[in-house]
RNA sequence: GGACGGGUGGCCGAGCGGCUAAUGGCAACAGACUGUAAAUCUGUCGCCCCUUGCGGGCUACGGAGGUUCGAAUCCUCCCCCGUCCA
């Protein structure tokens, strides 16, 4: 029998590190944590069909974009076909991202308000407004598994006084999502789960506060947003470390918008059990293929003629059937197949390595696993 | 044989007396990309010099002469290419 309730349960905890194996169940299938869901901003991952992503990749969760799919083909036309995962025929479970990340980083006129913030769409210039209800509403119009709050996401760098009044707003918007969602779904009881977002910029005491602030919320689960929009690299990770002691150990955390392959396990080690990222797949399409010997510029000179596998210690279908000449080949040559392959074969290397890290914390060799890791990136770099 | 039009850096193609080592585009080469306005964007792109900042030298706009302080740009002749007329 089927458990369409949202719950999160551990399994397994590092015992020199925050990090944990988890299951997280939806209604749309039980995903195993840490798991990295792949972005299909716009209802679709970029250059892979459902096919290769439910199939050959095994991805237990997308992500999709509120913006985006509001401003086109917009709500009222998926909640007509059946809701998200039926109009892009993914049964799996999905996590809608708010808009408000694209509202802040994209448009260019908006301006925010007590109840919200109204914009323009970068398609045609209309006038739009979001709030945390709305957003909220937009995202059950989808049928989306996991809801996130709408944020202000500031850029980098900005002044703790500015991050202050940003973070005020975001847990009072916090606050007003969560009120609505509850009664929005006060008859569908765990069909969707909804997530706050901690903010703070890089300042640990905000970043803190905010967390305590929507802890009382009890969410079925928090993100930290706001990272990897400038900041040095450390920063990032100062900044879960930051908020995650004091999220409650039993739901799960998300880690928005990270990170390069090597941070994954950084991140994992700081008690996060879901990132998601657009590298592995719009770096794919710009030439860049992440490897388990490194970084690949398939665009460069050297593999004219290299007529060995993009990773030989990969499985997938790119790395099995084609050399490296031949997808040089047919980058340079604008093909629509490099696309196909390379996204396939990135997403595939962000899934494998989520797996691996899962597999080294149930089987209790995490420390190792870090460490390995961590020998492995230095020798990159 | 005649009449026009044209020959520019790897290619296409601007420029039509000095601000032109020469706009653009393509190709090539290198780099960037972190809750995707991205199959995108940036840089380099004649050769040689102390890597010294907008620096210096050399060779360049079919070829050879000429006019001019100064020419890819004007004049003369020649060589090619295209179209049309014989």
């Amino acid at each position: 029998m089927r458990d369409d309730r949202f719950h999160f349960e551990i399994q397994a905890e590092c015992p020199a590190s925050r990090a944990r194996a988890g299951l997280l169940h939806t209604p749309h299938g039980t995903i195993e944590t840490p798991v990295f869901m792949p972005v299909g901003t716009q209802a679709t991952v970029k250059g892979l069909a459902p096919r290769e992503l439910a199939g050959e990749l095994d991805a237990r969760i997308l992500l999709a974009n509120t913006y985006h799919l509001y401003l086109r083909p917009g709500p009222d036309l998926i909640r007509a076909l059946g809701g998200l995962h039926r109009f892009m025929s993914w049964p799996r479970a999905i996590l809608t991202d708010s808009g408000g990340f694209q509202v802040f980083s994209l448009s260019g006129l908006r301006k925010i308000t007590d109840d919200g913030v109204v914009f323009q769409s970068h398609l045609n210039g209309d006038t739009h407004t979001f709030t945390p209800e709305s957003t909220i509403d937009t995202q059950l119009a989808f049928g989306s598994d996991i809801l996130m709050v709408l944020d202000e996401c500031p850029e980098y760098p900005v002044s703790h006084e500015y991050a202050r009044a940003s973070i005020e707003r975001t847990v009072r918007w916090a606050r007003a999502a969560h009120a609505h969602f509850r009664e929005r779904t006060a008859d569908m009881p765990a069909r969707h789960a909804l997530f706050p977002i901690v903010q703070g910029s890089t300042f640990a005491d905000l970043r803190r506060g905010c967390a305590a602030a929507l802890v009382d919320l009890d969410a079925d689960g928090y993100a930290v947003g706001g990272l990897s929009v400038g900041e040095p690299r450390p920063l990032s990770l100062e900044m879960v470390e930051a908020a995650e002691p004091l999220l409650p150990r039993d739901r799960p955390r998300y880690a928005m918008g990270v990170g390069m392959p090597e941070e994954l396990p950084e991140y994992v080690a700081r008690g996060i059990d879901m990132m998601d990222c657009v590298l592995p797949s719009r770096n794919a399409r710009n030439g860049c293929l992440f490897t388990s010997q490194g970084t690949v510029r398939i665009k460069q000179a050297r593999y004219r003629d290299d007529a060995g596998p993009l990773d030989p210690a990969c499985g997938c279908y790119t790395c099995a059937s084609f050399s490296r000449a031949y997808l040089r080949h047919l980058f340079q040559a604008g093909e629509i197949l490099y696309a196909e392959l390379a996204t396939l074969h990135n997403v595939k290397r962000y899934l494998d390595i989520m797996r691996g890290i899962r597999r080294a914390i149930v089987d209790g060799r995490y420390p190792e696993y870090l460490a390995e890791a961590r020998a492995a990136a230095a020798m990159e770099a």
